[in-house]
RNA sequence: GUGGCCAUAGCUCAGCUGGUAGAGCGCCUGACUGUGGAUCAGGUGGUCGUGGGUUCGAAUCCCACUGGCCACCCCA
């Protein structure tokens, strides 16, 4: 094989093609609804951008950036997530004159040098939502209300929204404190990545695989929280009651982008594997002034596209095929003329019209066209021309039909309305 | 970055303890000068992931690399 896929990215085509159709048709439809319009940022982006919001100490800016020089000497980064150029488009281009709340959507791919596996690819995209210029837990409601909705339009059920609060810069240190107290007493009996992690980052003991007896019995950030995060917090719940949204609260739920504060939620599926978040986010009210704009509160989350597609087949969820071949045209003998007349007649009433360019035998043709799944074949000869006539073929019953030439567009319309 | 399993035709795979490749499906053609799906017959198709080693001889044994799957780490 001379040239390969770099591993950990995909060629998607043919009947998978229809699974992103769904879901990205599904993502505009939503975004419709709730008044999210679509924001297109580049892929490439300068380096100092992500290590600056995700976080220098992250495995995304430590390990998982696609990072290199160009022609020019400047350091430039393959996207790794979306907010962090969502966000720097907001900033460059004064967003904040036009009035909040401003609401954006996204969808596209993102780089991580990872170890592929099931549902991870270095190469995988995502769909994602921002909401900028509320602090209110509304905006957290609709956010999290908003997510739920998608993941049903995309036809999906089996999954569970968890919550929780990880606070803000007020009440998260002395979180941290009572943690680090609570650990040091179990440190000799936790694992050698945990004794590590106790170091660098406390909150990640929380959602050890090894040492959930002792994560589950840790203190909750909830239980530390401000009178303001808590009172958020609370009116979150509120709100999602309303709305009807079905939640878990998980108090070892934090997430690994050092931007979040407050709210963080992560939507799960049960027929994942390991990697089982399909969709994850929360607030992240300080980003825009750290990044150099103003204090604007904002909040978003990502959903990611190749996961929700395993989920899916999991499922058993339907799917519209993206492509549906209503009629093909077969020609024998000197009546190309004819021939390209009736397809475009066709095509102007918006049927999917595909011609014999091969000119090939009938045999070959019919076969081509039940190949590619034809509904209709017409078949344009010699010998019926004579008599101003073609032959529709139903392709399922195989029966033939004589059609006068001048009602060919409408007997096949009429005949794709009792198919369809 | 770590670990386990794996790599033979377009696809799914067989090939036992080493003797220079096979099946099914697919594809093409014909039976059927102008009627697809079914059947039958014939045909096309692989430097056995790459490189090295052991051997008279390697798809088969050994090593390395690359890639795949799954898991860890972490995340969508």
């Amino acid at each position: 094989m001379k040239y390969a896929r770099i591993k950990g990215t995909n060629d998607i085509y043919g009947d998978e093609i229809s699974y992103w159709y769904t879901i990205e048709e599904s993502a505009k439809k939503v975004a419709k609804l709730y008044g999210y319009g679509e924001i297109r940022t580049p892929i490439i982006e300068p380096t100092e951008l992500f290590i600056r919001s995700v976080g220098e100490e992250t495995d995304i800016v430590q390990k998982e950036m696609y990072t290199f020089e160009d022609k020019g000497g400047r350091s430039i980064t393959l996207r790794p997530e979306g907010t962090a150029p969502v966000v720097r488009a907001f900033i460059e281009n004064s967003f904040v004159n036009k009035g909040f709340p401003q609401r954006y959507f996204y969808i596209g791919p993102m780089f991580r040098y990872e170890r592929p596996q099931k549902g991870r690819q270095r190469q995988f995209h995502q769909v994602g939502f921002e909401l900028f210029g509320s602090e209110s837990p509304l905006a957290d409601a609709e956010i999290i209300h908003l997510a739920v909705k998608l993941i049903k339009e995309i036809g999906l059920s089996k999954f569970k929204v968890v919550i929780n609060s990880i606070g803000c810069e007020k009440c998260r240190p002395k979180y941290r404190d009572a943690l680090k107290q609570y650990y040091a007493k179990h440190i000799d009996e936790v694992c050698d990545d945990c004794k590590r992690r106790y170091d660098t980052n406390i909150l990640r003991l929380l959602d050890c695989k090894v040492d959930m007896e002792i994560a589950n019995k840790a203190p909750k950030s909830t239980d530390y929280l401000c009178g303001e995060c808590k009172e958020h917090y609370e009116n979150l719940k509120k709100h999602l009651k309303m709305l009807d949204v079905e939640f878990e609260e998980d108090h070892k739920l934090v997430r690994g982008l050092d931007y979040y504060n407050r709210t963080v939620f992560e939507i799960r599926h049960e027929l994942l594997g390991a990697q089982s978040a399909i969709a994850g986010g929360g607030r992240y009210d300080k980003l825009i002034e750290m990044m150099g704009g103003q204090s604007v509160p904002a909040l978003g989350f990502a959903m990611g596209m190749e996961r929700l597609i395993i989920a899916m087949k999991a499922e058993g969820v339907k799917i519209e095929p993206a492509l549906v071949n209503h009629v093909y045209i077969a020609h024998v003998g000197d009546v190309v003329e004819t021939a390209l007349k009736i397809a475009e007649d066709l095509r102007r009433q918006n049927i999917t019209v595909v011609m014999d360019v091969m000119d090939r035998g009938l045999r070959a043709q019919l076969k081509h066209a039940d190949r590619i799944g034809a509904l209709l074949t017409v078949i344009v000869g010699e010998n019926e021309l004579a008599e101003d006539i073609v032959i529709v073929k139903d392709m399922e019953s195989g029966e033939d039909s004589r059609v006068d030439i001048n009602f060919v567009v409408d007997f096949v319309l009429d005949k794709l309305n009792e198919i369809l």
